[in-house]
Formats: C-alpha cells, sequence, structure tokens
DNA sequence: CGGCGGTCCTGTCAGC
DNA sequence: TGCTGACAGGACCGCC
C-alpha cells in the first residue's frame, strides 16, 4: 500500500486525530515486526504526548514530548487504522496498540510484517541507519531535473530500478514509478545514466506531478481509511499504466493509436508496465 | 561503490 | 470446494 503519498497521508489521518494527546496504554503483541522493536516500550511510549508528526521518504516520525521520536515505516501491507473510542476491536495483526488519553485507539495492523518501528533521539533521526542514505524528497523545490541527473550520472541501472531506489530519490515506489516513466514517456528499461537532459527535465515534473495528484486522492479516500479501517478508495485510483496489462493507455486511446496495449516486464523481481508506444 | 539475487512474511486470486 | 502457484504498494543483506 504505501509509497510517499500513503504514508503522507497517513501521517495527517494521526495528526488530525491524536496530537496533543497522551498515550495511556501500549500493547505489543509481537516482539519483532521487520526487526525487533525496542526493549521496554510499552514503558517508555506510556505518559508520551505526541506533539508532530513528520515524514522522510516513506518513514513516519512521530514526535514525543520527551525529546524522542517513533520512527516506523509501514513495509508492504502495513496500516495505521484509528477509532474515536476503544470497542475492544483487535485483528490478527494488529502488532502494536496505542490507547490514547482521550480513549482514542491506533492499531498498527501488518500482515506481512515487513513494517519497523524504532525509538530515535529527535533530531538525530538523519543518523539512524535506515534514515542516512536516503535522497532528496521529490516534493522539495530543491528536487529538480540537474539534481536527478547527478544522481543518476554513470548509473548502468535501469530507470525504472533507479527510481525506486531510495537513495537517488525517496519515496517512490512501484507505483509511481511506472506511471512517472510514462508520464514522461521513458522507457523504463533505459540506463538511468543515459537518460537526455530533455527527458529528465519531463520527468522531475511528471514525478511531482504523479505524486501530487495520488496525495489529494489519498487524502480524501485515505483518511477515511485511517480512521475506520472501512473500505480503500485508494484502489479506485485510476492509474494510466499501472496493473493494467493488455488494455489501451490514456494517450494511445486519446491518440486513436492501435498498439498492443500496456506491457507488463519484471524489473529487480518486480512488475513494470509501460507502453512501448509512448516510452522510448 | 554498483549491481544483482535472495529473503523476510501473509493474503488473495486465477486456474485446475 | 480444495489445492497450488504466482504475485502483491518494500528494502535490507550478502556476494561478486
Amino acid at each position: 500500500m504505501p509509497e510517499l503519498p500513503e504514508v503522507e497521508t497517513t501521517g495527517r489521518g494521526i495528526a488530525a486525530k491524536l496530537l496533543n494527546l497522551r498515550i495511556t496504554k501500549l500493547e505489543q503483541h509481537r516482539r519483532d515486526l521487520r526487526f525487533a522493536l525496542p526493549k521496554n516500550l510499552a514503558s517508555k511510549l506510556e505518559g508520551r504526548k505526541l506533539v508532530a508528526v513528520e515524514r522522510r521518504a516513506k518513514y513516519l516520525l512521530l514526535r514525543l514530548d520527551d525529546g524522542y521520536s517513533l520512527l516506523l515505516h509501514l513495509g508492504m501491507s502495513g496500516r495505521m487504522v484509528i477509532a474515536d473510542a476503544d470497542d475492544g476491536t483487535r485483528g490478527k495483526h494488529d502488532h502494536v496498540v496505542f490507547v490514547f488519553e482521550n480513549g482514542a485507539v491506533m492499531r498498527f495492523n501488518d500482515a506481512r510484517r515487513f513494517g519497523m518501528l524504532d525509538l530515535v533521539k529527535t533530531g538525530e533521526e538523519h543518523k539512524h541507519k535506515l534514515l542516512a542514505h536516503i535522497g532528496p524528497e521529490p516534493l522539495d523545490k530543491a528536487f529538480t531535473a540537474k539534481v536527478l541527473q547527478e544522481r543518476l550520472a554513470g548509473r548502468k541501472t535501469a530507470i525504472k530500478l533507479a527510481l525506486l531506489d531510495q537513495t537517488v530519490v525517496a519515496g517512490i515506489g512501484n507505483i509511481y514509478a511506472c506511471e512517472a516513466l510514462y508520464d514522461a514517456g521513458i522507457n523504463p528499461n533505459k540506463e538511468a545514466g543515459k537518460v537526455s537532459a530533455d527527458k529528465l527535465a519531463l520527468l522531475v515534473p511528471a514525478i511531482k506531478k504523479v505524486l501530487k495528484a495520488a496525495l489529494k486522492d489519498g487524502g480524501s479516500s485515505l483518511r477515511d481509511y485511517v480512521q475506520t479501517s472501512g473500505e480503500l478508495g485508494y484502489f479506485q485510483t485510476r492509474f494510466a499504466v499501472y496493473d493494467r496489462e493488455g488494455q489501451p493507455c490514456p494517450k494511445c486511446r486519446a491518440a486513436k493509436i492501435t498498439c498492443t496495449g500496456v506491457l507488463r516486464f519484471t524489473q529487480g523481481g518486480r512488475s513494470t508496465f509501460w507502453c512501448a508506444a509512448q516510452q522510448f
């Protein structure tokens, strides 16, 4: 589920509901997710107030009032489910449950357990092993075609795989890598270091565009999800190529071009969707 | 350092 | 209906 827009939306949902509230109780139902959870987590979190929520790449930082921050990653299947009142519902994969002073409950649910959770000293999170080598935020003004060109220089790997590399640029996952490359008209298999400056000048705005569009959509669909565990509006989102193998792509359809439709192949063990008539 | 493949896990869905 | 295999929005680690 979570790429940058979903993580950002989750963070906003947490802030909207739980900011400035104290954690009164922490339930920990596993000792580990992807990694071992911090020792004595409950005693470190109970009594603490949530004072801010920030995002870096696909990580969320929940700022606490004691100078520490909860660093968490949702992995592939992680989600935060918030309920205004605790009716006692606990799902099979609710690994960590936060109960707040007003009775609200936040459940960290992660079936595949690729997610993680750690405590870091606020202000020192950039030194954390997992954050130390993360690339620029794609929605920052400072993320320009020139910056991307520098970061891709000499890279022999495919451009699609380079976009998934969080040290090149932060927060992009499989869906938005496919969508951005389609939007920019770039063959996902093109050697990263050899993508022309002209193409990169299209790619950077394309990345920002698809992420912002998803953020806008996720903002309206995922907010409900975060609060209530209802159906995901997210899946109603219309992707141009992602998960649309065999279907005509929007550009070919608009131009009335008869093509093979959206193609799919595997890169780095993951599916890439693209249109050969539009990306080269 | 770059690139690649293996690996961690459960759930779901298509096909037989 | 089972059963099986493929695949899923991520990213670390070890090896070359």
